[in-house]
DNA sequence: CTTCATAACATAGCATTGCTATGTATTGTG
DNA sequence: CACAATACATAGCAATGCTATGTTATGAAG
């Protein structure tokens, strides 16, 4: 029998072409639709079919595109000797980069969506993971703490205060309400008070 | 001068059946569009522009529907003696509300539409408010705590919890996180650590 | 009661959407 | 070289939201 040879091979610039493309769309509040992406490009709509097997594929790599520049986001923070500080510094980038690109991280969280690489959600949590662990180390925190629950945790206030500000009705001063809820979370996980406050107030620059 | 009479009025019974109808295929995760909208109601596909100016209008309403059932769903949770565990109440019925109905929930935060009453996302924090002056009348909390400020901290919380586990990558059982976070808010707004704990967890049902 | 301007409603059609069917070009393997 | 499998281009389809146009209903003015 003829097992079929591999004759013409997928050109992976085109792929990432088209995600760039998509994202400066996105970023410029443009319609992305698909005449309306590979117009200019030279490719023809039939590309987005090869690449994605079609818009909803597209909108999958953008998602995990976002996860993975987020995750890469979030690994070039600067860390420091104070890991308490250094979470919500973690948090407030996280904070930033969503606001920056709003509609990317609408993206990423639509609905009937799933991720092609589920664990792409949790890399984005080791950044935090480490900073808890260091925080643990340190002393700060207590041994029992759960490292992946906490970091759900951060990410969780993280997500409900960008939801609220980036698209939904709190001005964007309701970000300050971060410091609270961290400052009352990290307290709970053995910090103290006073010295948590101020790292916290520290790492928090949105 | 003749200054024009109105001569034919609105029905506002068609208004309320568009509504509750794409309601219903929402539930039910049928595609809202305009013309299987008004499949098989009689009305013609004009009454939506009549009556709301467009699907955009539409989606204005069905927002504004939305923070209206959840005021009034809020209004009913049944309250007790104790302020605090009526709070966390408060945020599970929230959660409950939200992930019975997802589609509509995710509808209520859509970005680009802002909602015909800016004043009803406040209004869905009333009942969070009062039960915070509650808490500090019974000593619970400190005197000092702003009620409109904790309210949307936990909303903030419940927001987040909600967006993750509904449309995101978090399974259902991470809403216990809640209990987490919220023990950890109210105790910093004075409450008894033990006390608070049995009392977010007592009204945490969800 | 008659008139008639205005709003409500129905119909048809437009541009655009995502997608698919069909045909053509290309390229590595046997 | 010959062929098969893939990439790519074109054209067209059903469905979308919306608008232009025509028709009907209604209530106030005379």
């Amino acid at each position: 029998m003829y097992c079929g040879g591999v004759v013409r091979t997928k050109d992976p610039a085109v792929r990432t072409l088209l995600i760039e493309r998509a994202a400066q769309m996105l970023r410029a509040r443009d319609p992305v639709t698909l005449r309306s992406l590979v117009a200019g490009t030279g490719v023809s709509t039939m590309a987005v079919y090869t690449y994605f097997g079609g818009m909803d594929g597209l909108w999958r790599a953008m998602r995990q595109e976002g996860f993975s520049r987020l995750a890469t986001l979030l690994d070039g923070v600067p860390l420091s000797a104070d890991p308490v500080r250094d979470l919500a510094a973690l948090g407030a980038a996280y904070l930033s980069n969503a606001l920056a690109n709003p509609d990317l991280y609408r993206v990423m969280f639509d609905a009937g969506f799933e991720l092609e690489d589920p664990a792409a959600a949790d890399e984005t949590l080791h950044s935090l993971v480490r900073a808890i662990d260091r925080a643990k180390d340190a002393g700060r925190f207590r041994a029992e703490v759960d490292a992946v629950s906490l970091a759900t945790q951060t990410w969780t206030v993280g997500h409900g205060l960008v939801s609220l500000v980036a698209t939904g009705p709190l001005p964007r001063p309701a970000l300050g309400h971060g410091v609270t809820i961290l400052t009352a979370l990290f307290i709970s996980c053995g910090d103290e008070p006073g010295r948590c406050r101020d790292s916290v107030e520290d790492g928090w620059q949105v």
